[in-house]
DNA sequence: CGAAAAGTTGAACTGAATCAATGCCGGTGG
DNA sequence: CCACCGGCATTGATTCAGTTCAACTTTTCG
């Protein structure tokens, strides 16, 4: 994430493979090792594991415009997969490719570690949502997440972004069963915070949405001094 | 975390100020820009971030050996606080004291890469544990990774191990009430699972345990192909 | 058009929170 | 040396958020 359009565009030139992938694919899958780095061009992607019951855990959404495993050179085998949660359109960019473009874009370079820094503190923000906030809480502060990362992409304006993933999706990112998601999503309707029809979300009024989430976006930006 | 020996050696050797700190203590505050990296040489400190209700979550332990905000310099405000919650033995480096170290040891450099990768696997994993499963698991999970992660600093044997924090301590990392971790602790017990008195915890049956956990360590060796 | 997937709702059940009391030290000062 | 105090651990009783199971509706898509 934090790639402007004009890395991206650089991005998209540099990768030679940029293919659509459909619904529930794996990119990535547990155990292997990769090679490769991927980047998220269109529709949403996540990391996630498996409980032996079979039970699958969503670690971190990917959105357009993020990028993941910058550091396959030091990696063995993948603790987790990643997987598509919608059609997708996906580059790959091979580990020597992207060593040679961060030398020569130091722009780029940079923004990959910020990206990274960014990534681990949605995880810590993911940790606290998990451990403090009840359902409805929940599933606020990840759409206002998800509405500051995608407007840093372009990809949403003025509370409305397209949410291509299913309820059952969220509630396995967010640790509560695909039922009481729905329930929790009735609640934000009837509180008039949110409007989500098919796969199109609005937040009514942010400021009152983020006040209950108790949502800062500060976290998303770990440059800003 | 991951550190040998002989780099704990040479970074206490680098880092001039090695101080004594009490418990309950903040190391680095939310909001402030960090200017040294920490390491904790002995005791448990912690990743935190306060609710606006008070509540504190606690998002990572930092035990023995473990470095943190190597990225210091790229890092702006601190969008969260490290505090301590035992009485530790913590080192401070100077960015560019780090810098140069990384820079005449490679191996150190590599470490510290891995450190961190390390510590955003361990992140995801209590994603999987908040996420997923029951308090009494989580519990055990978390004494399981510890006990592999202090055996890894040679502060652990045979299952046993110093843990030098409260039952509050463990319940706001795991997202539930004191109360219930006192009773997860007793249902562990009963099932002869962990042995613990004060501060001195004994896991009893490790591949028991770490079936009932279900926990796999692989996570926390990232370099293992 | 029909089937499968996703969303919605109700009812019964349960893990965990909360509140409150009590017990257990370890330290400190009289 | 003992009494007291404060922080931590333990336990019981009650309440509640969230799960599970199951039915049913709506949407999507071949």
């Amino acid at each position: 994430m934090c790639l402007s359009a004009s890395d991206c565009a650089a991005l998209e030139q540099i990768s030679a493979s940029v293919c659509p992938v459909e619904r529930n694919v794996d990119l990535i899958r547990e155990g292997e090792v990769p090679t490769e780095a991927i980047v998220v061009l269109d529709g949403f992607a996540c990391r996630y594991k498996h409980r032996v019951s079979g039970a699958r855990h969503i670690m971190a959404y990917l959105v357009p415009g993020d990028l993941c495993d910058v550091d396959a050179s030091y990696l063995g085998r993948m603790d987790h997969a990643i997987g598509t949660l919608s059609a997708c359109l996906v580059a790959r960019i091979p580990r020597d490719a992207l060593s040679e473009l961060m030398e020569q874009h130091p722009s780029i370079a940079r923004a990959l570690r910020l990206a990274k820094l960014t990534e681990e503190a949605i995880a810590r923000e993911w940790l606290v949502n998990l451990g403090t906030r009840p359902a409805v809480e929940r599933v606020a502060h990840l759409f206002c997440e998800l509405l500051t990362r995608l407007e840093a992409v372009g990809r949403a304006q003025e509370g409305c972004y397209t949410l291509p993933i299913t309820q059952a999706d969220m509630a396995e990112a967010l640790g509560v069963s695909n039922v009481h998601i729905n329930r929790s999503l009735k609640v934000l309707r009837q509180q008039g915070l949110v409007e989500l029809r098919g796969r199109s979300l609005k937040l009514l009024n942010l400021p009152e949405v983020r006040a209950f989430a108790e949502f800062n976006p500060d976290y998303l930006y770990p440059s800003r001094g």
